[in-house]
DNA sequence: AATATTTTTTAGATTAATCTAAATTGAGCT
DNA sequence: AGCTCAATTTAGATTAATCTAAAAAATATT
């Protein structure tokens, strides 16, 4: 009946590198985002496959069929929130509730999630800015670009991130940078685009890699 | 490092079988409170002895070693704090939630479980009357007592019975009862100590010594 | 177009958890 | 002590998920 763990991780994996809803991913792709090997990889997708939940041909990468992205964003929604519940609920803080989301997406069960959903208040978005789905799958994208984006001078508040592994988001905090904060671009190196910053007047030192995966959106 | 689901959930069959902490259990009682094959049973009492989370003999039993008794009471008490939240923070009903607390209790954080214990207020009861091992693993036994004991106007909830031989459990199938129901006593005739109870809006009449034989926790 | 490189698949094993059927052991009963 | 029978273990398979190494296909480079 149900899936196995392995086999919604792998969904979930394709939803996430597919971007658009229907675009093909690629062996390696897949492998590299769940750091298993290309074989592993490979002999999944005939099971899938075979179960209609992707679209596979040898040598030509996978989509998510119509029921497998049904399957990933249901993931979607359940780990995005359990992760609200973990920060908003129990206080943990967003560097550490991903991999504890990584597995309670897998419990099954509606009504659960259903109640949960009522429990948190109808959350839009999760801790790191990433949008809910809602029961049928439905989630509005928004405006988020890049802090690596903004010009020196412009104003932004960080709204998400595009990375959400432990060491880089400890870094942020380390930084005092978090969901809802408000950063002014002070100057931009002409060179390795290093950033100064001023939060709630303090400067902040941030490097062009890190700023390119923190999201904001433009203030006023 | 952890342990599988599978073995996690054999050691917790164990100490639920073994009553007093060091009682030995025998292959197929744990067969069946697993609902698998007696061979499972015994490959798997290999693997658990050599990972020395339990001492086995062959053909002698298994019981739990100090360290399978810390991981079996470590699971038991995520496991009744989870159905404390499904029941008592998103209203679930004590009978679906069981199963939920199943595939939750397996979740591995040390510091989930304590902000989740702190959340619901260091709860001591699970739904189902059953005590919440603390942190370092000791828990009161809960309080199960004769349906005789309970005084005019409580309830209680049926946990057990004292006798199963065929015409006494018959005699409680005729009368409604069963492992679950909650009743509450209305009236206790003061000559023979015949009990008029209210279950589920029906009337039930149970002589004194019928009563005595059935184990109910109070409730509420 | 031919060759080199990268990507992907296949072949062949391994580990964990399970099963059924057959063999073994131990406990209770003459 | 020997027999019988239930409990338990062993033998031999199966399914799922994974791996490494080798083969094949697609892509990129001369
Ligand atoms: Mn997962
Ligand atoms: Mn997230
Ligand atoms: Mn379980
Ligand atoms: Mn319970």
């Amino acid at each position: 009946m149900g899936l196995s763990y392995a086999e919604e991780n792998y969904l979930k994996a394709i939803l996430k590198l597919s971007g658009s809803p229907d675009g093909t991913v690629s062996t390696n792709a897949i492998a590299a985002q769940l750091d298993t090997s290309a074989a592993s990889v490979t002999d999944m997708l005939k099971k899938l496959s075979d179960k209609e939940l992707i679209t596979y041909q040898r040598y030509k990468g996978a989509s998510l069929s119509e029921e497998g992205q049904r399957v990933a964003t249901s993931l979607l929604r359940k780990h995005r929130l359990w992760e609200v519940f973990l920060v908003q609920s129990l206080g943990m803080t967003w560097d550490e509730v991903h991999e504890i989301a990584e597995e309670l997406e897998h419990i099954q069960s509606d009504r659960l999630i259903e109640r949960l959903d009522n429990f948190l208040g109808h959350p839009k978005f999760d801790p790191h800015g990433d949008p809910i789905p809602n029961k049928q799958g439905r989630y509005t994208l928004r405006a988020q670009i890049p802090l690596s984006t903004l010009v020196s001078g412009q104003s932004g508040m960080i709204i998400g991130v595009k990375e959400d592994d432990s060491p880089f988001l400890k870094h942020l905090n380390d930084k005092g940078l978090s969901i809802g904060k408000i950063v002014r671009v002070l100057t931009i190196d002409e060179y390795d685009h290093g950033l100064l910053l001023r939060m709630e007047g303090d400067d902040v030192v941030l490097s062009g890699q890190v700023a390119d995966h923190i999201l904001v959106k433009p203030v006023a």
